[in-house]
Parts: structure tokens; sequence; C-alpha cells
DNA sequence: TCGATAAGTCTACAGATGTAATCGAGAATC
DNA sequence: GATTCTCGATTACATCTGTAGACTTATCGA
């Protein structure tokens, strides 16, 4: 047997940041009331649901809380800590580290729209002053 | 038996896409080479090596040509498409998209330096004008 | 009270991944 | 020519992931 992990200690797989975004939406939320924000979309089942929610606790991302006789979930790890666990991974994979070669990427392939440069323009200006 | 596979169909692993990255360095190169490059720092022996190369020519990420009695290892996708699919990929995934979001969001988390945010500042005005 | 429900837990199973050992054939060496 | 060395190919095997069915138990309606 293993000690339950630290929070942010455990990869969180795609289908289980699935569930994840549904609990960080709105949360405590039964495994039902997951499946229902999720399982039309991704064609899951309720046993699906009800998996990625075991695995997630056990992986310590997710806390339970008995609401009469069944559990509800909610997150233990804040959104922004994950996405920004992403990032930094794969801005150090990719680009060694470097945000700003990840923006030079982003921006020759045409991923950014106007709209894009304006609001990291506004961003930067704030920063920088 | 399967068709090769288009060259950007299958997902690429963590430890294949460290391969690459030799490979984009510098090819084409025998997979002792690549080992030569590789092993030590993440610790393989040159089976892994050898298993992680068949795997991507199996995936159409690489090519292979004789060279006297072995073969010599060459990628198939260029880099900037591998790292522009990954980065899209991240955008969708947590920023429904927005590269935007993802710049706030590496902004307020402190991960851009005082070098990025100037990078940036210049590619921007190069690319609004 | 008794069966139908519904919740969580256990078990299942195929494919991907990490990490390698082993095998068979050709090349180099003695 | 026999032995050894080296390649790539084949096989192995544990873990993770996606996806879900089966099982157990408690509860709620009839």
């Amino acid at each position: 047997m293993t000690i339950p992990s630290d929070p942010s200690g455990e990869r969180i797989s795609d289908a289980e940041h699935a569930v994840m975004e549904v609990l960080w939406d709105r949360s405590p939320r039964s495994a039902a009331d997951v499946c229902e924000a999720i399982c039309e979309t991704r064609d899951w089942t309720i046993a699906t649901v009800k998996t990625l929610l075991s695995r997630l606790v056990a992986k310590g991302a997710l806390a339970t809380e008995p609401e009469g006789r069944r559990f509800l979930y909610r997150p233990l790890i804040a959104r922004s800590a994950y996405v920004g666990g992403e990032s930094r991974r794969l801005v150090n994979r990719l680009f060694g580290g470097r945000a700003a070669s990840l923006f030079a990427h982003l921006a020759q392939s045409e991923a950014l729209t106007d709209q894009d440069l304006a609001e990291m323009e506004a961003l930067l200006k704030e920063l920088r002053q």
C-alpha cells in the first residue's frame, strides 16, 4: 500500500482532466451529476465516470464528502495550479523553458488571432510599467 | 498489417519525443549514435533506444536508410510541425483555444522573465505594424 | 416488508508506454 | 572456416489509460 500521495504529485490523464473540468466549473457534485454534465458529449456511461472519479480520489486530486447515501466530489487542486503546471511542462519540454519561444512559435504559425495580439499587447503594457 | 499511417497521425510519447529531439538536432544517425547522445542522461540502454526507434518508424515519424549493414534514422516530421501541434493541443485543451489566455496565465504565475517580456514585446511590435 | 434502485467498489480487458532481454543473421576477426 | 560481435527484429512484461460490466449494500417506494 502506498501513501495517498501529495495533491499535485501524480499525473492527471486526459479523460481524468475532462472530469476535473466539470468539477472546477461547479462543485461539489455527485457522480451522477458529473455524468449529467459530460457523459453525452464524451459518449461515456456512468460507470466510466465513476472509475475516473475513483482514480482522481486515489491520486489526491479530489476529495469526497458524504451527502446522504452518496458522495459529493470536490477538487483538491486548483485549476490554475493544474493549468500552470501543464503549461510549464510544455514550455520546458518543447521550448527549453523559454516562454517567449512558445510565443514566437504560435505567432509564426499564425495561431494567434488579432484579438490574441491585442490582448497580449495590453497585458504586456500592464506588466512592464 | 496496417498501412504505415500518415506522418502526423499517431501520437508521439514522451520517451519517443526525447529520441526525436536527438534526431532533430542532427540526422541521419544510427541507433548507437542516438544512444550515445541520450542514454547517459536518460539512463537508458541501447535496447530501449532501439525499441523507441522502431516504434517511431512504425508511426511514420522516422525514415530509415541502410548504411552498410545498419540503419540510419531521419525524422519524417519537422520539429516545428510537432511543436506547433503540441502547443495547439495544450491551448485548446486548457485555454479554450485562446493563446492570449495562456500568456495571461504564464504572466500571472510569474513564469515570464523580464527577458521573455522584452522579447515578446519586440515580436508583438513586429507583428502589428 | 420486499423488491427495485442507485451508489460506491471490484474486476476486466485491450491498447499505449516505459524499459528491456533475447534471438537470428550477417560481418569482422583469428 | 569457426568464433565472436553487432545489428535490427521479436518477445516480454509491468504500469497507465480508456472504457465499462459485475457485485454489494443501503435505501425508497409499494
